[in-house]
RNA sequence: GUGGGUAUAGCGCAGUUGGUUAGCGCGCCAGAUUGUGGCUCUGGAGGCCAAGGGUUCGAAUCCCUUUAUCCACCCCA
């Protein structure tokens, strides 16, 4: 047990190690050029954040949080998302009284209490990027775009952009009166699950994946056809903008998110077998939520960070490479200890990278370390190359080896 | 929370209808004459067979419990 992470949980280290700082560097050299700042939130908050923010009803509050109480009496919550915090954030900070828009992108640990599977861990960690304080649909076109941009820099062919409008408070209230009354007129052949959404969060009922329920669905009335006239524009001008822009995408009217703060536009980036790579949307009242004294639009997106790993394995993506070893200096014998490392020390200084001894093994050992770390040269000091002031440096590769100066090595390199 | 699969060396796996010193491949370490890798050969280290309990003369193998892990549902990234 004391050897043995706790469920759902995942060590980071070597090859995926690696591809995770790749995605992470690709994330942050993205949000430069567009301009976005990174913020970084603590890991947990006060429960009520989440419980206002995130929404009383969802899955994520009611089921998966992982809330306790601090010495202080206090309940906190690790974090089981990335906005509600920004959001918060935003607001403690008062960000809103500089120029708007505000954007914000962070790279965040997220937990939720829920049985582990593939692409579903209870710590997981997002990518996720925020635009506060503006209406407009070309917010969401600029998210949008950045997705793709990102998408492409790893490598990701078989991902695609589903959108679809879920609509404002108001709207909500209508479809969610007719939805009702339709599923009303099927109740017998829903399943179990959809029959307790109904009084729960209807709206949920939309995405089952129960083949009756499909069926039942199939007719049910849809949220874009109960936007009102302004949502509805909005929906439509952000569909002329992708297309003008000639952005990919496909209206899913399937589309419905499980966190409360959704409005107007959801979207997904899902993979060829329809998974879920990345959510996100407009969440216009979350502020409002949050501090009902101010009223501030806003879009954001959530990545998770796992499932671009999972899917550039399942794609056969190649990330770069790690660097190899420039130069492997191995030491012979006591006396040449000080002076070999004086030499590593000097080339590291010069931005190299260089690997030594302090296994005290045998040339001939050190030679096969060098080889299985991929080390482009190497060297061996002893005390003739000491005296000598000289080495022989070999090329790993072709196995050539030349004598060089110990103070001229960095020009062979 | 629900359902199914799995658990043997660092990793990937064998292990016959229960039978005595639990194997293989890779990796790791060391040698194959003197201070030089890759290929090959030889040797070595490393296992409470997930944990606990039971059946049996005898259990990695059969039964029960627990835990972990993988996959799926719910939900989400």
């Amino acid at each position: 047990m004391i050897t043995q992470r706790p469920k759902g949980t995942q060590d980071w280290y070597g090859e995926n190690m690696h591809k995770r700082t790749i995605i992470e560097e690709i994330a942050r050299k993205i949000c430069k050029v567009y301009n976005i700042k990174e913020i970084i939130t603590p890991v947990f908050e006060h429960t009520i954040l989440f419980q206002r923010g995130v929404g009383e009803t969802t899955d994520v509050v009611q089921k998966e949080m992982y809330t306790f109480e601090d010495k202080g009496n206090r309940s906190i919550t690790l974090k089981p998302e990335g906005t509600a915090g920004a959001v918060r954030a935003y607001l403690e900070n008062s960000l809103y009284a500089e120029s708007q828009p505000t954007k914000l992108f962070y790279i965040t640990q997220a937990f939720r209490y829920e049985n582990p599977q593939s692409g579903r861990l209870r710590q997981h960690h997002q990518f996720g990027v925020e635009f506060l304080g503006s209406h407009s649909p070309l917010a969401e076109v600029e998210l949008i775009t950045l997705l793709n941009e990102f998408i492409k820099e790893l490598g990701l062919k078989g991902a695609k952009l589903h959108i679809n409008s879920i609509g404002c408070k108001e709207c909500r209230k209508v479809y969610n009166e007719a939805l009702l009354s339709y599923l009303k007129q099927h109740e017998d052949h829903l399943c179990g699950t959809c029959k307790e959404r109904m009084t729960k969060n209807p709206l949920r009922v939309i995405d089952c994946k129960v083949p009756a329920c499909k069926e039942i669905v199939k007719d049910a009335p849809r949220t874009v056809e109960y936007l009102d006239d302004e949502c509805k524009d909005h929906f439509e001008e952000l569909q002329k903008l992708l297309k003008e822009l000639d952005i990919q995408f496909e209206i899913d009217t399937g589309i419905v998110r499980g966190l409360d703060y959704y409005t107007k536009t959801v979207f997904e980036f899902v993979n060829a077998e329809g998974f879920t790579l990345c959510g996100g949307g407009r969440y216009d009242n979350l502020v409002h939520e949050i501090d009902e004294k101010h009223d501030i639009p806003a879009v954001g997106f959530g990545f998770g960070i796992e499932r671009i790993i999972n899917e550039l394995e399942a794609e056969g993506v190649e990330l770069a490479k790690e660097p190899n070893v420039d130069l492997y200096i191995g030491i012979l014998g006591q006396e040449a200890k000080a002076a070999a490392y004086r030499l590593v020390r000097k080339l590291r200084s010069e931005g190299l990278i260089v690997e030594t001894d302090f296994m005290d093994r045998s040339v001939k050992a050190q030679m096969k370390y060098a080889n299985k770390i991929s080390a482009r040269y190497s060297m061996i000091i002893g005390a003739n190359e000491v005296a000598n002031n000289t080495a022989n440096i070999k090329n790993m590769t072709t196995g050539e080896q030349q004598e060089v100066a110990l103070d001229k090595v960095l020009e062979v390199l």
